[in-house]
DNA sequence: AAAAAATTAGTACATTTGTTCTAAAATAAT
DNA sequence: ATTATTTTAGAACAAATGTACTAATTTTTT
């Protein structure tokens, strides 16, 4: 019933697989037997559809933020919780971070949103070390500048993850979480305080 | 003279500035002040321009992963040193790294490549990291699937850390190479067996 | 039921792009 | 010097693409 839902659907689908230079408003049309003009009479540009898809990102993002904000206790059990539902958000548009770069330099309007979502979390991970340190759980002897170093490598990864996949391993959904998810358990390990006493339950 | 080469550097200049989706061989012909007919007739496709810039890049990266192999001592020193050499690349050659899933899905070969290239640095590196565990600058108090999982983190970052700061600093090159050496600084300092006698000189 | 508004299909157009073709000009070989 | 080869320019073509336009059809409102 929802013409621009069903549309955004379909183009997800299909960016997802061919990505946004492959994939065209008549492919787009022709995947849901509708016309392309009457495509273009729900989104007048195609980077109009792009730029929604990445708004519901956005939205699906800061809920996340929003939970993880509320939730009381911080160990490595809710970091890895966390990792897990973050791979399900960047695999679920990953066509936004296999082509993120082309896609901010065409609409610059998803750049400044990035920025300002990337402050918050930033924020919100910085809380959360604070309080893994405060826990016992972080690591005490490194310089404070490793912390917001840190976020930045979780950044970089949890954005990028998937296009290293791409260009490595191609491994498929199932597997590529469990992988995913095993690099941020990495990344956190040396930071830990007592690293011996969790080791041995997930590597 | 060497007409192949003066179009691979304009391709390789206009491609780092606009990327390769606008960029068309009609740009780079007439950035050159020369026919298309011309520029078609030294690289038939385009793909082909591609292609040679990245087996240029390869070239590079393994004279790189040559030189680190006769190096007789490796501490943390020539690890800073190596990654200014990686930026040095990295950035001298941005478009691929900008677009590289694009990249390797219109052009295949180059994923293969790409995956041999990755074997090798990863042999290359896990033998440096053993040697660093060895000369008692790591730490040995981690399980050993650290090490491994620590490889493949600094590929994703070395290899996307120019995305990221597209998609957030936008540093220009000198405060890009510097950002870049810390986040790698940074990388290996909680894997140091004494963090603190180095963490003063470069944080 | 009639009128108004919305959605849809299908076509058309201008632009762009990769590539080819032809012929001219420059260069090298004999 | 003449022939052969390589290089170049410029035009031309076909396919693709974003989007506008028009008319028909469906849905909603009155």
């Amino acid at each position: 019933m929802d013409t621009k839902g069903r549309i955004l659907e379909a183009a997800l689908e299909l960016y997802n697989m061919q990505g946004i230079r492959t994939i065209t408003t008549r492919h787009i049309a022709a995947h849901l037997n509708m016309s392309p003009g009457n495509l273009h009479y729900h989104f007048k540009h195609t980077d109009d559809i792009i730029r929604a898809l990445y708004e519901r990102l956005a939205v699906a993002f800061d809920l996340e933020l929003v939970q993880l904000q509320q939730s009381v206790t911080v160990d490595m059990d809710a970091i890895l919780d966390l990792s897990a539902r973050s791979f399900q958000l960047v695999y679920q548009y990953r066509f936004i971070f296999l082509h993120f770069v082309e896609i901010v330099w065409r609409i610059p309007g998803i750049g400044k949103d990035y920025q300002a979502l990337t402050k918050r979390r930033t924020r919100e991970f910085t809380r959360i070390f604070e309080r893994l340190i405060e826990n016992g759980t972080f690591r005490t002897d490194l310089p404070p500048s490793i912390w917001p170093a840190l976020v930045k490598q979780l950044f970089i990864v949890a954005d990028f993850w998937l296009s290293n996949n791409e260009l490595t391993g191609r491994l498929h959904e199932k597997k590529a979480r469990a992988a995913y998810q095993k690099t941020f358990y990495m990344m956190f390990l040396p930071f830990l305080a007592a690293p011996e006493k969790i080791s041995r339950a997930a590597v």
